[in-house]
DNA sequence: AAGTGTATTTAGTCTGTCTAAATATATAGG
DNA sequence: CCTATATATTTAGACAGACTAAATACACTT
């Protein structure tokens, strides 16, 4: 089993951020975790997809983003939680259709 | 219903061009037709996409091409007939495989 | 010859993921 | 206290590949 990255993740990372987010709020790393663990170990998105992506989201209003105040009893500097908009619940639904969308056409092509 | 292109097919134009072809040989545009009309009208591969994948595809030994000769009772210049080569359907197989694996682990993220 | 439909080629643009490193912070261990 | 370590964000630059758009080519039709 090889790894998913790359090219194939284009154009389908911001809906598996609103994915992710959409189960609860979450910070950066968690959602790369989160992601992960979903990803039956193959998926592994890397921090410099992930945050560009972030600030892409929050530009476009799909996610908002608040610093957590809360260290205490952890290692590491603040972490900002990001949370699915009204927005972006809306372009969630989206990206779900077109995810099946892809899916059906191309895979009517592709076969299996 | 919006059209797929873009980004998304990143990754898995190589994969449909050479399922295409397992069902016959053929030549550029006739690929770009074949996979419009497998595409439910919302699939689009620009001839500036498909091309330099074919290219890919030959320089790595997937695909074979040479020129019809037969240009009689048509219109156009020569055309460039493409064929998959025995390492192309290996390879065509295991990028089955690693379609099957993105619509999974994806799909378990993305939902539905 | 001029027009039309078919076909390939290719130069250049653009977007988004990745690599990789820098920065930052809080706890643990000595 | 000082260093090491684990966590977390930021960002500069590289890169691949799908796209735009135009150029070129050819044979049939009128």
């Amino acid at each position: 089993m090889q790894n998913i990255g790359g090219d194939k993740l284009r154009g389908h990372v911001d809906t598996m951020v609103l994915s992710v987010l959409e189960k609860g709020d979450a910070h950066g790393l968690a959602i790369i975790k989160r992601i992960e663990e979903s990803g039956s170990g193959v998926l592994h998105m890397k921090e410099g997809s992930l945050y560009p992506a972030l600030y892409r989201l929050e530009k476009a209003g799909l996610v908002s983003a608040k610093w957590d105040e809360q260290t205490k009893g952890r290692r590491g500097p603040r972490r900002k939680i990001y949370k699915l908009t009204r927005k972006g619940r809306n372009q969630l639904a989206r990206g779900r259709e077109q995810w099946q969308q892809f899916v059906s056409v191309v895979g009517a092509i592709v076969g299996g």
